[in-house]
RNA sequence: GCCGCUUUAGCUCAGCCGGUAGAGCACAUCAUUCGUAAUGAUGGGGUCGGGUGUUCGAGUCACCCAAGCGGCACCA
C-alpha cells in the first residue's frame, strides 16, 4: 500500500458511488429513534445534527454491523450507531489500524523505495511488513526513534483520510509504477466480488479495506511507542520473502500507553526464567541447550506436582507404565512420525563404534535407532501383548514419559519450549461407543485438575482436520463429531468455556480438543489435550476381540493434562511469580532466629516440623533479623518464624506470612505444627 | 530454520575514537547479639562465548561458529 501518486491526483475512479436516489433514508439509532435523512448524509452529518458533543466524540459508525468511516455516506435505510472512545473496543482497533497507515507513511517518507505491504491491529497495538529498499538490510531498534519522529510529525500535519474506490488495474498499475510489487500481487488475489478500496493521506495512497478515523491528527501522538523489529515471511509462509516487521503498542491516550508499559514491566517480573535464577529452581546451559538442569528446589515442586497427578490419576482408573527411551527406526517409520517428523527426531546408529578405526564412525549398512519422541506407539505395543476383550476395555495406559524432539532454535523459550520434556501422558483404549463418556471422565478429571493447581479459568476448542493427514474424510467427518459431541454431552460447549473450532490445527492422525489456561496476569496457555486417533491402532494393527469373536480396532484416546511437567512448571512460576502455593513451595519455612541465644530453640522448633513432614529451613546467621526478613521474603519463602529470647523463654513462635497485609501472630509451637501441616497439604488431600 | 540484537567476575551491568579490565550485589574474613525488607570494615575473584583474521598491539575492528533474547515459521 501506499505508494506516492504521481500524476494521479485526480484518480479516474469516483470517490464514493453515490446512488441516485432523491428520497430520503430511514435512520435508525441505538436509542430506537429514527431520522430521516437526504442521500449523501454522512454518520458525521446524523452526529452533528444529535448534537456538537457527540460531533466531537464520534470517530467512526457502525453501519448495519459494519463498522466505516465516519465520513462515508449512508447508502440507504440502516441502522447506525456512533463509535466514541466509549466503545473501547471497536475505538482501539480503529487507532491501532491508523498508527499502522502512519507508520507506513513516516517509513516512506524516511526511506524512500521501501515497499509497504500489511499492517493490522493487534491485541496491544500494531506492526507494518515493509520490504527494505534495494541496497539496504532491514530495520533494526536504531531506526526506531527516527521513525517515531517521522510518525509525529505526519500526526501533527492531520491530512485527511479519504476513502477512494478504485479498479483492480488502475491500482495494479499505480503499483507496479512505484514498484511496489507485493502491493500490486496482492491486489491482483483480492476476491472478485470485493470493492476495491485505497486511503489517501494528502500525497500518500495505500490499498486498504478501512476503516480509518476522519484524519491521521484523530490519533494521541503520545499514546504509542514502537517497540521493537523483527523478522516475517511475506503472507506467512517460510518459503516466501522475509520482510521486515515494525511492532508498535498503540492507545487511545498516553495513560492507557503507561498503564500497559508498567503491565509489561510487571509481566517481565514474572518471567520464569528470571525467578528459575533467583529462586536457584534450574538452569539452562549450551551444553545441553533445549534441555533442563532442575535444581534441587526446583525439582522439589516437580515431584510434589508429579505425586499429585499422579493419585488423580490412580483414582481415575490410570495404569502407569514405561517405555523405552529409544526404539529402532523401523517402528517409526510404522507409525507414520519418521516421515513426517524424522527430521525433528533424534537418530542414533544402532551399533558400537569401532573406535581403533579411523574411518567413518557409522557404517552405511547401520540400523537407526531413535529417541522417542512421543509414547504412543510403545502405548500400543504394550496393548497389543496378549489378546484383549471388549470387557477388558476400556485400557488406561498412563507414562510420566520422557520425550526429545529436535525442535527448530528459533523456537526454544527457556523452559517452556524445550528439546526434552516430560508428558503427563495416557492413552485410552476403546470401542466407538465408550467414547463419550471416556472424554466426559477426562473432562471431569482435568477440570479438578486445572482447580486443584489454581487455574479455574479455562477454554476448550477443537482443532479440525489439517491439510496434510492420514485416514479417509469419513473417518475425520466421525472423529471430529466425536470431541463435538463429548463436550456438549459435558455441557462445555459454551461461551464461559470459550468454546470454538479450529478449521486445519488438527494432528495428522486426529483432531484435537485443546485446553487453554488463563493465568493471573489474563495470558492464556495451551497445556491439555485430548485427540480421537483411529490412525494408529490401524497402522500398529491393535486389536480386540469383540462380542461377534471378530477382530476389531479400538479408537485410541491420546490425552494430557499438563502437557509436560517442564511447561506446566514454567507457568505456575508466572502465575504465581514464583510464590507458589504452601503444598509446593521448595521450601515452606524458615526459622529465623533475632539472638544467638535462640539457637537452641529454634533447632527444636524447625525439627518439630520437619517431622511434621514440612520442608523447612533455619537461619541462625549473626545479622539483623531486619536483614532476614527482606532476604526470606525476596526468596518468596511462605512462613518465616521469627524466634527471639521471648519465644524461646515462652515456647512460642513469631508466625510472619509472606505478602503485604499479612500480619504476624505469636503462637504456641504446637499450633504452629498444626496449622502448617494443614495448610500444606496438596489440594487432594484436604478433607474439605 | 529465517530476520534483528546480545554474549565482560556467581548475578545485574559499565568499559568513548583499539594500548593488556571496573561498579553494585553476592562470596570470604573480622567486628557487631542488634525484635520484623539490606550493620560496618577488609579481602579474594574475570583475559572479556569459541575460533580465524587485520594490527606493533583487540574486550574494543572484520569474518566464521555456538548459545541466548525479541519476533517469523514450526510445535506429532
Amino acid at each position: 500500500m501506499g505508494a506516492i501518486a504521481r500524476g494521479l491526483e485526480k484518480p479516474s475512479a469516483c470517490r464514493y458511488m453515490r446512488p441516485v436516489m432523491t428520497e430520503h433514508f430511514k435512520i435508525r439509532l441505538p436509542d430506537g429513534s429514527v431520522r430521516e435523512v437526504a442521500p449523501g448524509t454522512t454518520p458525521a452529518d446524523v452526529a452533528a445534527a444529535i448534537g456538537p458533543g457527540l460531533a466531537k466524540a464520534a470517530m467512526a459508525a457502525r453501519v448495519n454491523g459494519e463498522v466505516r468511516d465516519i465520513n462515508r455516506p449512508l447508502e440507504g435505510d440502516s441502522e447506525l450507531a456512533l463509535i466514541t472512545v466509549r466503545d473501547e473496543a471497536d475505538a482501539l482497533e480503529l487507532v491501532r489500524h491508523d498508527y499502522a497507515h502512519i507508520l507506513a507513511e513516516a517509513v516512506q517518507n524516511l526511506f524512500p523505495g521501501t515497499q509497504i505491504t500489511f499492517g493490522p491491529a493487534t491485541d496491544d497495538g500494531f506492526y507494518y511488513d515493509f520490504a527494505p529498499a534495494p541496497g539496504r538490510g532491514p530495520f533494526t531498534d536504531e531506526d526506531l526513534p527516527a521513525i517515531e519522529e517521522e510518525m509525529r510529525r505526519v500526526i501533527a500535519r492531520d491530512e485527511p483520510l479519504i476513502r477512494e474506490v478504485w479498479s483492480r488495474e488502475d491500482v495494479r498499475k499505480l503499483f507496479l509504477e512505484q514498484g511496489e510489487s507485493f502491493k500490486a500481487e496482492w491486489v491482483m488475489e483480492l476476491p472478485e466480488h470485493e470493492t476495491i478500496t485505497m486511503y489517501r493521506s494528502g500525497k500518500w495512497l495505500d490499498l486498504c479495506r478501512g476503516p480509518h478515523l476522519a484524519s491521521t491528527g484523530k490519533v494521541d501522538p503520545q499514546a504509542f511507542k514502537l517497540t521493537r523489529v523483527s523478522g516475517a515471511y511475506w503472507r506467512g509462509d517460510q518459503k516466501n520473502a522475509m520482510l521486515s516487521r515494525i511492532y508498535g503498542t498503540g492507545w487511545l491516550n498516553r495513560k492507557q500507553l503507561e498503564a500497559h508499559l508498567t503491565r509489561l514491566e510487571e509481566a517481565a517480573k514474572r518471567d520464569h526464567r528470571r525467578i528459575g535464577q533467583d529462586m536457584d529452581l534450574f538452569h539452562l546451559q549450551a551444553e545441553a541447550h533445549g534441555s533442563v538442569f532442575w535444581h534441587p528446589a526446583g525439582f522439589v515442586v516437580w515431584r510434589q506436582l508429579e505425586a499429585y497427578m499422579r493419585r488423580r490419576l490412580d483414582a481415575a482408573g490410570y495404569a502407569e507404565v514405561k517405555t523405552p527411551q529409544v526404539m529402532d527406526a523401523r517402528q517409526w517409520e510404522q507409525s507414520g512420525h519418521w516421515g513426517k517428523y524424522r527430521e525433528n527426531m533424534f537418530v542414533i546408529p544402532d551399533e558400537v563404534p569401532n573406535t581403533e578405526d579411523e574411518g567413518p564412525i557409522v557404517s552405511e549398512d547401520a540400523q537407526w535407532m531413535a529417541l522417542k519422541p512421543m509414547n504412543c506407539p510403545a502405548h500400543v505395543l504394550i496393548f497389543r501383548q496378549g489378546i484383549k476383550s471388549y470387557r477388558d476395555l476400556p485400557i488406561r495406559l498412563a507414562e510420566m514419559g520422557v520425550c526429545h524432539r529436535n525442535e527448530p532454535h528459533g523456537a526454544l523459550h527457556g523452559i517452556l519450549r524445550v528439546r526434552q520434556f516430560t508428558q503427563d501422558d495416557a492413552h485410552i483404549f476403546c470401542r466407538e461407543d465408550q467414547i463419550v463418556e471416556e472424554v466426559r471422565l477426562f473432562l471431569d478429571l482435568l477440570d479438578v485438575v486445572y482447580k486443584d493447581l489454581g487455574f479455574p479459568d479455562y477454554s476448550i476448542k477443537l482443532a479440525l482436520r489439517p491439510e496434510k493427514r492420514f485416514g479417509s474424510e469419513e473417518m475425520w467427518d466421525w472423529s471430529e463429531q466425536s470431541l463435538r459431541d463429548a463436550v456438549k454431552a459435558s455441557g462445555r460447549d459454551s461461551e464461559e468455556y470459550g468454546w470454538e473450532e479450529l478449521p486445519g490445527e488438527g494432528a495428522f492422525y486426529a483432531p484435537k480438543l485443546e485446553f487453554h489456561l488463563t493465568d493471573a496476569i489474563g495470558r492464556t496457555w495451551q497445556v491439555g489435550t485430548i485427540q480421537t486417533d483411529t490412525v494408529l491402532p490401524e497402522r500398529l494393527d491393535a486389536s480386540y476381540v469383540a462380542e461377534d469373536g471378530q477382530r476389531h480396532r479400538p479408537v485410541m484416546l491420546h490425552r494430557a493434562i499438563l502437557g509436560s511437567f517442564e511447561r506446566f512448571i514454567g507457568i505456575l512460576i508466572e502465575h504465581h511469580a514464583g510464590r507458589f502455593p504452601l503444598w509446593l513451595a521448595p521450601v515452606q519455612a524458615v526459622v529465623a532466629t533475632i539472638v544467638s541465644e535462640a539457637d537452641d530453640y529454634a533447632r527444636e522448633v524447625a525439627a518439630r516440623l520437619t517431622a511434621a513432614g514440612l520442608r523447612v529451613e533455619t537461619d541462625l546467621r549473626n545479622e539483623k533479623i531486619n536483614y532476614k526478613v527482606r532476604e526470606h521474603s525476596l526468596a518468596k519463602v511462605p512462613n518465616l518464624l521469627v524466634v527471639g529470647k521471648r519465644e524461646a523463654e515462652e515456647g512460642n513462635v513469631a508466625l510472619r506470612p509472606l505478602g503485604e497485609g499479612a500480619r504476624q501472630e505469636v503462637l504456641g509451637l504446637d499450633e504452629v505444627v498444626e496449622r502448617l501441616t494443614k495448610e500444606a497439604l496438596p489440594p487432594d488431600l484436604r478433607g474439605e
